[in-house]
DNA sequence: TGCTTATATGTTACCGGTAACATTATTTAG
DNA sequence: CTAAATAATGTTACCGGTAACATATAAGCA
């Protein structure tokens, strides 16, 4: 392995400035820095971070955890990675984890990161989050408001975004929906059952009591909880089913298909996410769009800033979901 | 931040008694090891990794390398993912990284990584992958066969998968397909070509020139390519078009449902990956399974195996894929 | 020109562990 | 019961950088 010391001999100046040349912001003459360059490269010299890191404390490592590596989210994992790459500095890793699999703290994270981006579903990550915090790691939770005010937090209107829906089907003259939510463990689900309840009364829609179906995000459920729905006699049965999910309405088509029923003539559906294979289902899934990437890369970027220079005031911002209107809901 | 000498002091011992507790090859009395780890505990003791690391070299950190973050197999990143946790010791961290964003090798990956799993689709990506060669980071490449028999290589037999299926295509009486390719940089494109031309010939099956088509493995390019196709006069249009991946089956979908195309009926369609939305499409894509998650897996296992010690032979392993039949090709 | 200030570089202690080797305590065996 | 073997622990140099401080060189100015 070659250090640092050879590369000051080579070129003829002391150690110290050759570690100078390798600090951007250090004070150094150009002309020195890029002799040194020159030679570095030559005989292959790369700065050793495990030293850098000993001295600085700095690991150039950021973390990703997520509430779990397999979720409702996981179709935007590229996503979120890729825009989380965009906002990184080039010399930092980044490191992709899951908060549920994690066995022993003080091994998996403490002493390893600069930084970790939480993006959290649930209320369960409450434990990691706190013990982030008395670590003194600098942190940013996105996907889920958190009403603790001294923890950085990007949130999206999830309530907002299923009211629109709700306003847009009673526009397209439903009268009685369905509801097929997510888990009662996530957060999400409770502001996503309010926006329904909210829109329900607001346009005097009826939500029906034997078409509201709890779920776990996954399409699986959401096959088998609207082949439920289907055997509902035609009188009650909802014209209109709100999923609280993206993957949860597609497999709600999927159970439609089975059936033989007809999109959106028969049967209206509507999603939340616009993952990347709404627009392309057929029919294409009317749905509410999450701002997952941009709330990603807005945390990183709030991330990079505190571990630069620490901040005394919260991040608290709420993004706007937005109504992606296609092919899923029926005029009445 | 407290350090393995306040451990020592407090637990009486020196210093290396305490950095034997925390390894667990060391030999000590298993006593001493649960009474020392009782004090860190409490004085909230963890290693330093870049002490640690600056001593033995090592990172306690794997790369995983994509070609690109977004690709064809984005759908795959979390399983991907998922798996190598599952094979990855708890203390090593897990860096996701795409190759395509690479701007200093020196500064992103030298010296960065015990080990490194490229998931390769293309050979642009040869010249990292012999760079790696050269600083000897550990490394096995997987989705794609290397022919260097000095490179550790998991792959999956492309060519039989589309055999198989085009067997089957022949099996329900078709005469004429249409193919739709994936780009030329891609090796997988060879082989999945090669798959298709081969099948045919051997079942006598025409492959109907004006409808063999270059994708890009994207699902828009499957739509407007199938568009083309279903252009054809219905004499000489193909009543089954083989797609590369399913991504691009899924866009080819799309084009037949705005078309009033009837799938199966009137059009038959097949992919390649069997990613977690073929089963869910209406009908269900028949497809071609691609053991993405079991590559990454094995190779994750070599690469742990081969930091720990280091091998003599070659791994050179081909993976089988196994035809998936649904719903979306019909019996003529 | 000489003195002050700014710029560029050098010297040295130290960051927190680990490994080699040395030493002491404990077993085992004759 | 003692010598030899084994187990457990201690001493110390060092891994490859950086930061504080010291020094040398260049530039600015009366």
């Amino acid at each position: 392995m070659v250090t640092i010391r050879e590369v000051a001999k080579i070129a003829g100046v002391s150690m110290t400035t050759v570690s100078r040349a390798f600090n951007p912001k250090a004070v150094i003459k150009e002309e020195t820095r890029q002799r040194i360059f020159k030679i570095a490269d030559d005989i292959g010299y790369a700065p050793n971070i495990s030293a850098r890191g000993l001295v600085t404390n700095k690991k150039f490592v950021i973390g990703v955890f997520l509430s779990s590596i397999h979720t409702d989210m996981s179709t935007y994992l590229s996503d979120i990675i890729s825009n989380i790459h965009d906002s990184l500095p080039e010399n930092y890793l980044l490191s992709v984890e899951g908060i549920d699999r994690i066995q022993s703290f003080d091994q998996k994270v403490k002493n390893r990161f600069d930084g970790i981006l939480v993006v959290s579903q649930s209320a369960a990550d409450n434990q990691f989050i706190y013990k982030l915090k008395n670590n003194n790691i600098p942190m940013v939770v996105v996907l889920r408001a958190m009403d603790n005010p001294e923890i950085d937090n990007i949130y999206a209107d999830d309530e907002k975004g299923i009211l629109d829906a709700i306003n847009y089907i009673a526009r397209q003259g439903h009268k009685r929906i369905g509801f097929i939510e997510g888990p009662p463990s996530y957060e999400n689900t409770i502001k996503r059952r309010r926006g329904v309840e909210l829109g329900c009364v607001a346009n005097h829609l009826k939500l029906v009591d034997d078409a509201i179906k709890i779920g776990d995000f996954g399409p699986i459920t959401g096959k088998n909880l609207m082949e439920e729905i289907l055997e509902l006699p035609k009188e009650i049965r909802p014209t209109c089913v709100v999923c609280a999910n993206d993957d949860m309405a597609i497999g709600a088509f999927r159970a439609c298909y089975e059936k033989g029923i007809k999109i959106p003539e028969e049967m209206s559906i509507t999603g939340f996410d616009d993952n990347s294979y709404s627009k392309l289902s057929t029919p294409a899934l009317t749905t509410i769009s999450n701002p997952i990437p941009e709330m990603a890369s807005l945390g990183i970027k709030r991330l990079i800033s505190t571990i630069e220079s620490p901040k005394k005031v919260r991040l608290f911002q709420s993004l706007p979901t937005k109504l992606i209107i296609r092919e899923s809901v029926a005029k009445i």
